[in-house]
DNA sequence: GTCTATAGCCGGATAGAC
DNA sequence: GTCTATCCGGCTATAGAC
């Protein structure tokens, strides 16, 4: 592995910055002062603050794919699959409490700034969607499945809402308990509606 | 009804830009225009910004408080008021899928911006937690009221985060009809558990 | 590729006339 | 109670030396 370039290292402050304090609210100063350079060398490597945005995005879409992909591999079912997904919640609770999720929070500050990058920031959501729904239609749920997709992904999002406001680890255990109760009950009976 | 105050204007139009615009991306100058008053004026009615977001919350307080009252008399019962809470989803839709729940993104975005108001906004969440718990208890939901208000609270943060990502309409009337389904199994089952 | 210096603007906040 | 004028600081962004 090389060292990392100023660019990359850059994108990855800027990463952490955004999700921590918000786009709008992190400067060019704080990244500057994460990364450790200067804020006119910023300029050399990003033309404004909504290039550095898109290389953020483009970043987490490439983490997520990775992400997604060693879920595949390393579970040996899509109920499994599923369950690494689900557990985001667990093992991220800290973070969630504090900042909430990174790519629900980001497309939520966006839509208000009325930013261009939404729509790019949305297609993270869009990769765990789809990436759902094939789990889901692997256990065979196959004509409903964008719809438990799009369910799922829309109650992980109302936990971590929530976390955040109440900063409440309970509240979370019971909720993911709750989601694996729901993943149990699916492909067994006739109609899984979306409860 | 006496003509409104200008405190009572720039409460109110605050109101509107920190729910479309954000807290923090909302200046003096955009609440000035909006009221037509200058921005030196302003200080005679609140000495900072954050005095500003005070008055909003305790507004946005006042009106839920408000709203839920005049649920809890309007319905015959408790399942018809819980429906009124739900079908704020629809009734509220295009605001929703352009700018988020009011409440939800707002303590999002303070806890981002690690303000100390943001415990002053949950409490709006907590207003909608314990009117629904009294409502899910009254239902025979004695025991885990608390929990499964929660779980409503949670489910429509998340319809509302991921209907302003994808801006999908279909999607917000498919997971109200999930809840409408939800909230009729609530008292039947030996064990409504939270899902 | 990285730096310093600085332009130009806009933010919140203040003073004081009317 | 409302206004104009203004201060100060931080912001994005640029210019140019090294």
């Amino acid at each position: 592995m090389p060292a990392p370039s100023t660019r990359d290292l850059i994108v990855k402050e800027a990463d952490v910055l955004f999700y921590q304090s918000g786009f709008e609210a992190t400067s060019f100063a704080d990244i500057a002062a994460a990364v450790g350079i200067s804020r006119g060398n910023f300029y050399h490597h990003f033309k404004t603050k909504d290039d550095i945005l898109d290389a953020v995005i483009a970043h987490r879409m490439e983490r997520t794919r990775a992400m997604l992909d060693r879920w595949q591999t390393e579970n040996e079912g899509p109920r499994e699959r599923i369950l690494s997904f689900i557990h985001m919640l667990i093992a991220n609770r800290s973070q969630i409490m504090n900042f909430g999720c990174p790519v629900g929070t980001l497309c939520s500050e966006l839509a208000k700034l009325d930013h261009a990058a939404q729509v790019h920031a949305t297609g993270i959501f869009g990769l765990f969607r789809d990436w759902l729904a094939v789990q889901i239609r692997a256990l065979g749920a196959v004509d409903r499945a964008e719809v438990l997709a799009l369910h799922l992904l829309a109650w992980s999002q109302g936990v971590a809402v929530l976390a955040t406001a109440f900063k409440d680890e309970a509240f979370i255990c019971n909720e993911v308990a709750g989601i694996e109760h729901w993943l149990e009950s699916l492909p067994e009976g006739p109609r899984n509606s979306s409860n």
